[in-house]
DNA sequence: GGTGATCCTGCAAAGGTTTGCAATGAAGTA
DNA sequence: TACTTCATTGCAAACCTTTGCAGGATCACC
């Protein structure tokens, strides 16, 4: 069956027993508040006490459970981070930064991964509306009704979609998009397809208005194709389609489908970027270690997922959930002010670019082939990695 | 400060009052046990009540208290995933395939990156232990007694890492790396590197173990390097250090490593496989991207997030957790049934290796330039994707 | 010695759910 | 009619913790 089964052993090491809050109040001669106390609020129980307590908990193995905790407080300390593929490169940056933030406010973040499947999501939230204080959905798939509807449930931030009335981290792939149109006709392109990712996706959406337009200004003529599924596989499954096409350059929706397109087109034969120019989106470290090496339109990933968990805690923090006290009842009355972000893209010039049928030779030659000059495309202001990225 | 701010509004849209097991039962008129029985066990209660109850609920917008729940049961439905490095596409396969798996039963899965980093893993842990059923310990970097300490506290399945007296899903990297050397071995090479991973880890011991004495046996000489970092940046650290050593061929860690190895041998300019064979483990995706395309061991990853997960919920049905009736007190007598899978590996030779000094030239070109032949080194299986892999 | 303030600790309710036990009523059997 | 059996429901304890309130002790000060 593909394994080997190597050994079957039984060990009477079980699971030791539970030990509670009651098992320490006991071993240390104290009521349970007190011992409660020393763990939530040292300074409201006498040092000597303190120390005892600590010993004796520590001798037992107390652990304070989370789970009793959160019941009574309303806070669990966890973040729910709801992520549409987790096998793309684009979100690890993302996440990693989002935990690390979490962890500087003792927080500690809950992954999962809902395979671009909208159902999944929606079952996702339910089912840690109770478990986190918080859920951060990274490229959601879900109407933004459907959002919405979600976001009463338990606080939500949500990451590269624009949700009215919710707070929200975009990156400005508008931008990004213009940029790109922008250093492709510049190089002389004039017969642009634009690789389309998913439908539901809201990035789509706007890389499409934005190429749309700057293409439209500078002259050249954009062909949609898609959508497709934003992945390896679905690049190389439009190469055919994109030489049939005739267009002499393509933007795609992400660095993972520009890859796999460069792949599809090397199979039959058509070279990039001598023949077809390709430019992506997201600047994985894939993309540098690809050949040729990929232009494309860097995001900040990491400084999203700062800025999500900022976001998400400070609305935390402004109304209390599970609240006892009076005027709990009035909830619904709420105000909640919501901020929405948006982080600047760099278009990142490498090797996957190259002078297109209407290049004026000597400048286009230069600037296809630096040695990756990391170069902004925008005002030139670097995306900082800043935690004070909320500004309400 | 690299992010534009876009809007902040205000709205009254707070999160709802969240609704309880009370306000259906007040609303349906009925006991709040009723409602629970027509949750947790519909059979226990009468048709006609329970339409109602769930008309009412589906009315109200109810959903059960998980972390309520758990308090009671003891089960959380949910299972832990640590995970050394999330950005290692090595993961993704394996978090899917546990996701996929857990899913079917039920059951949710938590992931959680600790950047390879043993402090951060202990953490996870126990700010885990409470609120899991149990917890997936992916190529873990803490020693095995605080592994087996820990496993006191939350039932535990380790991956990638053989520790005695836990379940433990091992992968047979021993088996590959004797594939790989023999490969090279065969194809002419007598002067090789074994490029390390991190000293704490489990794989990187077997495969130097493996890989010493199939080279000794084959009449090669084995350098080893490292200890390294398992990334990119890791392998591309050692070029200088490989070309100096003056190996005709090198088996690397992992593919990462490989890739940046060829990366950093590249801008030496020393040609792979022409002047260097390089071999990886794992065949990640982007394995198959990279130009050279990389001649790799591949690792059965899918398969061992699902036997990992059946072998966890398994062990989890035999000892009930939080146990309040009679006999509960004696838990440190329970007897636990431990296995361990041995997963098999297979040799992908592509075009990262070819002939080396002492090559006999026909054969040698043959095998090197095949169209990707996945051609398993083992007895023939197939790593198969069954979910029986726990035989006990 | 009385007064008040301060510090520490215990009491008990609360949070949302599950579950063993008992009570109710109806149906079935002799 | 009396006695069982069964299905359905309610009652209340339990899970583990936090926290408002109040009681007790200590101390300073007048």
């Amino acid at each position: 069956m593909g394994h080997t089964h190597v050994t079957a052993t039984t060990s009477d090491e079980g699971p030791a027993v539970p030990v509670t809050i009651r098992d320490v109040a006991r071993a240390s001669g104290v009521h349970i508040s007190t011992v409660s106390r020393t763990f939530s609020a040292p300074h409201l129980v006498n040092p000597e006490t303190r120390v005892r307590v600590l010993a004796c908990a520590e001798d037992l193995g107390y652990r304070p459970n989370r789970a009793a905790r959160a019941l009574i407080t309303g806070r669990t300390h966890n973040i729910g981070l709801i992520i549409a593929d987790i096998a793309n490169p684009f979100f690890p940056p993302l996440i990693k930064a989002a935990e690390s933030q979490a962890r500087h406010r003792d927080y500690h973040v809950f992954v999962a991964d809902t395979n671009e499947d909208p159902a999944v999501e929606e079952e996702l939230v339910h089912a840690l509306a109770k478990q986190v204080d918080g859920v951060l959905l990274c490229s959601p798939r879900m109407s933004n009704s459907l959002i919405e509807q979600l976001s009463r449930e338990v606080p939500v931030v949500v990451v590269n979609r624009q949700v009215t009335g919710l707070p929200c981290v975009l990156m400005d792939v508008g931008q990004g998009a213009r940029s790109a149109i922008e250093h492709l006709v510049g190089l002389g392109h004039r017969r642009i397809a634009l690789l389309g990712g998913p439908r539901s996706s809201w990035t789509n959406r706007e890389m499409r208005r934005a190429a749309g337009t700057a293409a439209r200004a500078g002259g050249a003529e954009l062909t949609v194709l898609g959508p497709n599924a934003p992945t390896e596989t679905g690049g190389a499954a439009v190469a055919e389609q994109v030489r049939r096409s005739g267009v002499s350059a393509v933007l795609a929706y992400n660095d993972l489908m520009a890859i796999g397109l460069i792949e599809g087109l090397d199979a039959l034969g058509v070279r990039v970027p001598q023949e077809v120019s390709v430019v992506g989106v997201d600047d994985i470290t894939l993309s540098r270690l690809t050949r040729p090496k990929l232009t494309t339109v860097a995001t900040p990933t990491g400084a999203a997922g700062r800025t999500a968990v900022d976001m998400l805690l400070q609305q935390d923090s402004e109304s209390p959930r599970g609240a006892r006290g009076p005027g709990a009842g009035t909830a619904l009355g709420v105000r909640r002010t919501t901020a929405q972000v948006m982080l600047q893209t760099d278009l990142v010039i490498r090797d996957s670019t190259g002078p297109g049928p209407n290049a004026r030779p000597a400048r286009s030659l230069a600037s296809s082939h630096g040695p990756d000059p990391h170069c902004p495309a925008g005002p030139g202001i670097p995306t900082a990695a800043t935690g004070d990225a909320v500004a309400s």
